[in-house]
DNA sequence: ATAAAAACATACCGTTTAGTATTTTTTTAA
DNA sequence: TTAAAAAAATACTAAACGGTATGTTTTTAT
């Protein structure tokens, strides 16, 4: 990677742990350089507005990094309902750098822009779209093994647990790790047989 | 209701309005002083700041506005499971001003501010610990009545309907009001012995 | 009717915001 | 080695931000 992609994609980083923790407004372009040491000039070389890195710290950070811990653990899911609920437990614990109290990255942009920034909502949207088709296959395979709570439907469990996730995300900001402690454990209530 | 009282109320109304859609950093002070038609110097006769206006507009017309909806329906409820469905029914359909691409209002502002602004947090953290307590109330009859699934607790079911609505509201956003017929679907599955 | 207090209006302030114009430095390729 | 292009630094702008100081109008109570 040539020392200007570098400089890019370091942007990017520190812009998304920024984003995380203060949100996509309330992340002023000075708390981006200060944290940087990037100057405006360099910044405004990379990126021609504060939208487009927002964009792009979406595709290029925020959605790989999601997709790792999301996704990729299912699939080569093997027990079914179980390796749900193994990733939705390192997703919710033991994803570094995310914290109860600022809840998932993901999860912030979607309520923060959905409603006024199209292009980041489809983005965004791409993400939960891959997890669900991801849970939806893991779920029919369980469901065809008699391992899955009959009255659930793959592609409305799938949802479902979507749902659950965002909540417990948002609920976990107000009243700490024991909503998801209690979401994991209502969630195995929903799926298991 | 004295004028004085008025122009506050209506200020926290619009404020409301404004703040619900835009959130509430994005809402500026000239936003809701061009919408009230009232001047600064009125403004800052009623609120020594827009933070002490926006903890104000939640406990005088968020808070009562969603306690309406949210517990009241579950304070005189005969048919448990039917009237959790019927209260989360009406919340998501029903409300006035409320928009699916706009979420819910309190669960936008956790969103926001939980972890930047305390007072906020806990004004907002009132709102749902009683939610929490009106439908732990309706599923512990519920479950005396045999009208439960036996594999859902009381308090821990009342939580989990929180984190659902509180994700159906997000996911709308991205999707519309299929989740949340979707989530009206799997809740009951869940509840439903 | 009038004085005092409450309610509201106007003009301003310092700071922060995203973004631009211009210059300097560094890298790349002939 | 050197010219050109890429990358980065500096200085600036106009607009928006929350908030204040001070003035005028309206209401209240005697």
């Amino acid at each position: 990677m040539s020392k200007a992609a570098a400089t890019r994609h370091m942007i990017l980083e520190k812009a998304f742990a920024l984003i995380y923790r203060k949100g996509y407004q309330a992340t002023s372009l000075d708390d981006i350089l200060a944290t940087t040491a990037v100057t405006k000039g360099a910044f405004y070389y990379h990126f021609k507005s504060k939208d487009e890195m927002g964009l792009a710290m979406i595709n290029e950070v925020l959605y790989p990094g999601m997709q790792r811990v999301m996704i990729e653990p299912l699939l080569h899911a093997t027990d079914g309902v179980h390796d749900i609920v193994l990733m939705m437990t390192r997703l919710l614990y033991e994803v570094p750098d995310l914290e109860v109290k600022y809840g998932c990255p993901a999860v912030n942009l979607i309520d923060e822009l959905a409603a006024s920034k199209p292009e980041f909502k489809n983005a965004l949207n791409k993400l939960f779209q891959e997890w669900k088709g991801a849970l939806s296959t893991v779920l029919g395979t369980s469901r065809e093994q008699g391992k899955l709570n009959p009255r659930v439907q793959p592609g409305l469990g799938a949802q479902f647990i979507i749902i659950g996730y965002s909540g417990a995300r948002n609920l976990g900001k107000l009243q700490g790790s024991e909503a998801y402690q209690l979401f994991l454990s209502e969630l195995q209530n929903y799926l298991k047989p």
